[in-house]
RNA sequence: UCCUCAGUAGCUCAAUGGUAGAGCAUCCGGCUGUUAACCGGAGGGUUGCAGGUUCGAGUCCUGCCUGAGGAGCCA
């Protein structure tokens, strides 16, 4: 007898099978038992009717309790009345573990709240929308990566720990190594990006990274994971339409694999839809008389705010792309624009419907001088970037690259409230259990 | 760190300062097409903690703890 996942369940059509699976609910009319089964790959409704299976195996069934653990044997039947399309009629079934009922499965299918939701994230992870939203995000991962591959990328990975910031000191976790003293987890893996650009022209990393921030948004996670590409030999411009052509890609890839989920997630996909090049482009002058005229207090000279985010999102129907910002609110390395020194080569990319930045990036800046100058005006010893110095020295050319947020991205995808359900365990302010 | 809101049964929530209750979950019973099934019944409470006001506090006051959303900061 085949052993099939519920996913192939179309195939075997008359045949009968064997289902290894959890029991997800079950109802009951009498002598007919209607159990779901869930086995990862989707959801079956079973039908074991009371005269057709020995008297053991119905009531072994009738009496079964939630997330039990189970094979069902039975023939697949096409139904219009299943919300998979396909039942099973039950001819069998072998238990695996019986959830005790003096213990049973916290997880009902009603109502839960955000705390014990959290408390369970073990569990919450079997539940239909949670198992649906990591399922756009392996889309969306695997759409990244085979997008750079098929484009020239090389994924050379960067080092978790690191010996110092890209960007202040402020929001980096330390850690003890051994008699090195402190050393930090990785905010960013750009520094090195830049030197396997130089091997290898164009690159990507793509890893969890670390931020210190005391926030408590839902927008916010203190372990996240980002993707970042650099290339040499690139300018701003280059960083622009890279991003726009990856986003664009992933998006309709998600779209053409996951409509299932996306259903489940009760997604407007016409919103997905409209994500088409070109985005709109404009400058940051621009965004903050835009925001100015909507409203917010914003200056020139200050960073964008959720709000302000929120706001230019909203203001398009599809990503919109802020580049120029004033140096003074930007890292480092950012090229200055050779027309206006006081602002920046940088872009970022904010994702429509109050999702909040997606992407950051832009082009670094590639002369020694100027280098040493920045790392003198943000007091940043010359000796932890010894190695970052040297990229300047020995063939230096133009380079960028930017960073996309996978949780930030997938919540806009899914149309998820928060951040800490579009990754399996999220670590947060407060919480870092399970 | 700051601001706002919330903590009552395993879960989600009710309860004018006056006898702590419902739905779900669990248990018992009924139902041959159920769709978060439904119907009947049962058990289940240190009302977050410590004080205070009051004849009387889940309810009002003070402090603390926990959680949620947000600000700043950021992807």
């Amino acid at each position: 007898m085949k052993r099939i996942t519920i996913a192939e369940a179309g195939r075997h059509v008359g045949e009968t099978v064997q289902i290894p699976g959890w029991l997800y609910n079950l109802r009951r009319s009498g002598k007919v038992i209607f159990p779901l089964v869930r086995d990862g790959t989707g959801i079956i409704q079973c039908v074991a009717v009371k005269s057709a299976l020995p008297e053991q195996t119905f009531e072994m069934l009738r009496d079964l309790t939630q997330e039990s653990s189970l094979i069902v044997i039975g023939k697949v039947r096409a139904d219009a009345r299943a919300p998979g399309g396909y039942e099973l009629d039950v001819e069998g079934a072998e238990l695996i573990q019986r959830v005790p009922e003096s213990d049973p499965y916290p997880i009902t299918p009603k109502e839960h709240g955000v705390e014990f939701l959290m408390d369970h994230r073990h569990l919450w992870i079997r539940s239909r929308r949670q198992h649906a939203i990591l399922r756009v995000r392996h889309e969306v991962v695997r759409a990244i990566r085979e997008y750079l591959d098929n484009h020239g990328f090389t994924l050379v990975d960067t080092p978790i720990f690191t010996p110092a910031a890209c960007e202040g000191t402020t929001t980096l976790f330390e850690t003890r190594y051994f008699d090195e003293g402190v050393v930090y987890l990785t905010q960013s893996g750009q520094l090195y990006n830049e030197a396997t650009a130089m091997a290898f022209g164009k690159v990507y990393c793509f890893g969890p990274t670390f931020r210190a921030e005391r926030s408590k948004t839902r927008r916010h996670l203190t372990e996240f994971w980002m993707v970042e590409p650099e290339m040499a030999y690139a300018t701003l411009e280059d960083v622009k339409e890279l991003a726009e052509d990856l986003i664009v890609y992933v998006v309709g890839r998600v779209l053409e694999n996951r409509r299932q989920e996306l259903a489940t997630l009760e997604r407007d996909t016409s919103r997905l839809e409209r994500v088409q090049k070109p985005f709109a482009r404009i400058s940051y002058d621009e965004a903050v008389k835009l925001l100015r005229e909507k409203g917010s207090p914003i200056e020139w000279g200050g960073d964008f705010g959720g709000p302000d985010e929120t706001i230019l999102g909203e203001a398009f129907d599809r990503p919109v792309m802020v580049d120029r910002f004033p140096a003074s609110i930007k890292a480092f390395y950012f090229e200055p624009d050779p027309e206006r020194p006081e602002v920046v080569l940088g872009v970022d990319v904010i994702a429509p419907e109050g999702y909040g930045e997606i992407v950051g990036g832009g082009q670094r800046i590639h002369r020694l001088e100027l280098l040493l100058e920045r790392l003198e005006q943000h007091r940043l010893a010359r000796e932890i970037f010894d190695w970052y110095i040297d990229l300047r020295k020995y063939g230096t050319v133009p380079h960028s690259g930017f960073g996309m947020g996978i949780e930030r991205f997938v919540a806009w995808i899914c149309g998820v409230e928060h951040v800490r359900e579009t990754i399996a365990f999220p670590r947060m302010l407060y919480r870092t259990r399970p």
